[in-house]
DNA sequence: CGAAGATACGGAGGCACCCTCCGCTTAACA
DNA sequence: TGTTAAGCGGAGGGTGCCTCCGTATCTTCG
């Protein structure tokens, strides 16, 4: 029997599952998040096995194919992004907050030089997870975006979705040198333009502008 | 001996290029842009010699990487793209034109279904070749674009950066059902934007909003 | 045209990794 | 503590990667 997320609510007549499965089960994904970021996505699966130290039949049980682990790894992560918008809610200054997040965000993307490409390939195969991050981060994003607006702190004619669309079109140039901190860069002009300002209008829209740009 | 792209001009003392390498290398071309497409780009390289009719070892000489043949494979449909537009410029309406070569765009990446990922792959090691694309295609469109504008066929700022980023952007969702047919809707859309209208600057500037608009 | 030498060809072979399968171990339950 | 379902590990068969070198073919020059 094999943990799988979402059936942890073992009130049927399942048995609880096994303490050494979910512990190996998460020790690989350790190991392979590890070794995939060094590696890239075509590391060997059995040093991620052995990383973990489990063997690889271990392995293959809990993921049939190496982009069942591929998915596995990126899912806990949007999961734990997810998890950095909860906390954030919590500060005082709620734009800061929003900032303090997108940041992730560009720190997410940098820790994962090997696995983006194989994100790409596992998007092409599974739309579903596409759906599924796009849906957890834009809910993340959104919550932040409605506290900041909602204490009057920023303009609220920008969706979630245009936010996120923004942050990741601002990574899709990811392999330039120097990208990291000329996003970083960008973001705070942009979060800044995101502001409610005594200026006009005029001033809002300009410095939103950056937002539109597409990257390659 | 190897037949490299640019040193074709043996009026130094090198000799002559055999001509079976020279074939040889063609087939094997041939047959990596079949065998990617259809099987993705971890597709053997066995089965591309099988199918090129060469050995293996053949292969390896003329590629040493696998990185080696997609960049090659890949370097070739772009040039193909870039001779097509010069095809082009001897059309009548230059307007017809432009979006005849951008519609091929569109078909370009469609057929390049396993191919996109491995692209993914090499642009990330190889920013040459992302560069080399960029300023290649960015030639072409040029070309085609100046003559809709020296025609007065077509409103003058836009660039063919600008074109071709509109166009890669619109094709950046094409994993996605029922992207192409959508692409070439709006592709249409936009070209009509950019013509140049006896009707004032504010039509023109809001068809040429959907520009800016990203996919996903 | 024919010989000589340069160049390219092919595929066997060694290696690494993939993935399955099954006897053994261990945790959960009674 | 015994029973048994569940999970573990890794041997092993298979496939693809890549190198290496004897053989075949092409170009050049007399």
């Amino acid at each position: 029997m094999i943990y799988i997320a979402g059936m942890d609510d073992h009130t049927d007549q399942t048995r609880k599952p096994r303490a050494d499965a979910v512990r190996n089960r998460e020790r690989v994904l350790e190991a392979a998040k590890a070794v995939f970021n060094a590696g890239g996505p075509e590391a060997s699966l059995e040093a991620v096995a052995k990383r973990a130290g489990v063997g690889i039949g271990t392995l293959y049980r809990h993921f049939p194919t190496r982009e069942d682990l591929f998915e596995a790894v990126y899912r806990r992560e949007v999961e734990q992004l997810s998890e950095l918008a909860e906390q954030l809610k919590i500060a005082k200054d709620p734009v800061d907050a929003l900032r303090r997040w997108l940041r992730s965000g560009v720190e997410f993307v940098a820790t994962k030089k090997g696995m983006s490409a194989a994100l790409a390939l596992t998007f092409q195969s599974s739309s579903e997870l596409a759906a599924f991050s796009m849906d957890r981060l834009t809910k993340a994003i959104g919550s932040l975006l409605d506290r900041a607006v909602a204490a009057g702190e920023m303009r609220a004619d920008v969706s979630p979705e245009d936010l996120l669309r923004a942050l990741i079109g601002m990574c899709y140039m990811h392999d330039q040198p120097g990208w990291q901190s000329s996003v970083l860069r960008m973001l705070d002009v942009f979060v800044d333009g995101l502001r409610v300002q005594p200026g006009a209008k005029a001033k809002a829209r300009a410095a939103a502008k950056p937002a539109p740009k597409r990257k390659r």
